[in-house]
DNA sequence: TTCGTTGCAAATGCTTTGCATCCAC
DNA sequence: GTGGATGCAAAGCATTTGCAACGAA
């Protein structure tokens, strides 16, 4: 059933409060602590990844193939994918600033989508 | 107390618990309560600021007057600061890829430090 | 006396864990 | 009946808050 929740929203990225909500649709007495366990065991399985969007929990999504990067809307809460090409030249630029070697793990950047950015304008 | 901890090591980025166990040197029964509403006060006053290293906690160091983002090495932890020109043209492609705009707020970027990425070569 | 600061303990929110139960094979 | 999945309640960790005591002006 958690498994369902994420093939039918492919694009969510879902906290572990959001999945014990959608679960509880069709399972009204799922328990968090089973909802936080498989959450872990699909992780380990490879077939979520984990998402550290900035809030003080874990989000949940899909795991794609390749490597990829997350832009999340102040406003909206709205999370985009970022490719690591549309970095451009950062990894080279840090490296040959500061030494550092990037990791190959996901990076989240905050800002204001194009929507909020218009609402912001207008409001 | 908490303030001098900060001046006395100007480049540090501390944990709540860290500043706890510094200002314990000198006044042992500090409670943690104490320094948290301090470290708020020091905070609104724009005098640290806080960081999100991505760890479960914040991180706090001397506010500056500019913007900077943070490099955290995962193996030994530490933290060197990044300034926003060395970015590149990070906001400009990210912007018209996809519309984000990024907000002035730091970011952090995890990797490995030129020290560790030796020791893990030589290891 | 009065206001801001402190200590203490309890509460918060997310997450983990121990333990007993329960179901499938 | 044995192992894995579940529920439940309690614990854990960083942080916040309510409240009473304390201290300086």
């Amino acid at each position: 059933m958690i498994w369902q929740t994420f093939t039918a929203d492919p694009d969510r990225h879902l906290s572990a409060d959001d999945v014990v909500e959608s679960v509880r649709i069709r399972i009204p007495h799922v328990n968090p602590s089973t909802v936080y366990r498989t959450l872990d065991l699909l992780v380990e399985e490879g077939l979520l990844s984990r998402a550290d969007l900035g809030a003080d929990r874990s989000y949940y999504e899909l795991a794609l193939e390749h490597v990829h990067h997350h832009l999340v809307c102040e406003n909206c809460g709205a999370v985009r994918h970022l490719h690591d090409e549309e970095l451009g030249d950062l990894r080279r630029r840090i490296r040959s600033s500061s030494g550092f070697v990037l990791g190959p793990g996901e990076i989240t950047l905050h800002g204001l989508c194009r929507a909020c950015q218009a609402g912001r304008v207008a409001g």
